[in-house]
DNA sequence: CTCCAGGGAGCCT
DNA sequence: AGGCTCCATGGA
């Protein structure tokens, strides 16, 4: 095992590492936690195990490999967040959001879990989509060995592909069960790429992310932001929506496409860091404002 | 008991 | 294109 430190003075900004992972952006970590080692976050790519936790302003790592330059993609770090945070409009219910949230940054996730992820999401809270991802992993998912017992990666499409419906079902995954393995298969057989999507322009990519399975507008931005590294994407999800009504019902236009380009003109330079800092901020304040 | 959760597919006009 | 209805599951 190799440990090591990204350091406070290497992160332009602050971070705050548990609002980041726990804040329905991702839903591969695990969080660990005992009196005498504290809070530590752990997950799992490819074969390489990951443990991260927050010191200093900066983070302490243990792994089977350094994820020094995986953590700073994925975890944003090396983005100037006061800069971002700077660029976001000069609104009550955002500038309560950025009082409230110091470090929060937006996520690079795998993008081929973070699909499957996000279809797992749909009418779902974001604790039990957290849970069905874990079943996933834990009941299909390779075992890596590490410290003190094995840890499972997310099954790869391949894997997922052979399952049927009912095994899916039995993990509790309702109807979004068909939804996983038609889209396992068309990433199996090299349908829909990727890698190609990627290359196209946002609203182009988000199109082309709907040909998968269980994968509408909402879901394919969520993707995009959170597995690809969009700065576009503002999720139209129940909580932006009502957003939406409340403070921009200018930016109401009746369908996705239309409201979505209208509340995009209205969030910055940075819709998407807008929309996660909007989106942490009204799922966790009862009054709601 | 009802209502709701980071919606989307299928089918209708 | 736009509007309905139905879809599993668990927690409040």
């Amino acid at each position: 095992m190799e440990t090591g430190h990204i350091p406070a003075e290497s992160i332009p900004g602050s971070f705050d590492l548990q609002t980041t992972l726990e804040s329905g952006q991702t839903f591969l970590w695990e969080r660990t936690e005992t009196p005498e080692t504290g809070q530590w976050f752990r997950t799992v790519e490819k074969t390489d195990v990951i443990e991260v936790k927050a010191r200093d302003g900066g983070l302490d790592w243990r792994s089977n490999t350094d994820p020094t330059d995986s953590l700073r993609h994925r975890l944003d770090l090396d983005t100037d967040l006061p800069d971002i945070r700077s660029g976001f409009p000069n609104d009550p219910v955002v500038q309560a959001a950025i009082d409230r949230f110091d470090g929060l940054r937006v996520v690079t996730e795998p993008v081929v879990p973070t699909l499957f992820s996000f279809i797992l999401s749909a009418q779902m809270r974001i604790d039990r989509i957290h849970d069905l991802v874990t079943a996933l992993r834990e009941t299909y998912g390779d075992r890596i060995q590490w410290q003190d017992g094995d840890v499972s990666a997310f099954p790869d499409p391949e894997r997922l592909a052979t399952l049927s419906e009912a095994e899916l079902r039995d993990l509790g995954l309702g109807y979004r069960a068909p939804y996983v393995k038609r889209t396992a298969v068309l990433l199996r057989d090299d349908v829909v790429s990727l890698e190609t999507v990627g290359s196209h322009p946002y609203e182009t990519a988000r199109e082309e992310l709907t040909e998968f399975v269980g994968v509408g507008p909402k879901v394919a931005d969520c993707v995009l932001l959170f597995g690809m590294n969009f700065e576009e994407p503002v999720p139209l999800d129940t909580w932006i929506q009502s957003a939406i009504e409340t403070h921009f019902p200018e930016a109401e236009q009746g369908s996705y496409e239309a409201t979505s380009r209208a509340i995009r003109e209205r969030l910055g330079p940075r819709p998407g860091y807008t929309q996660t800092y909007l989106f942490t901020h009204l799922r966790t304040d009862e009054s709601n404002t």
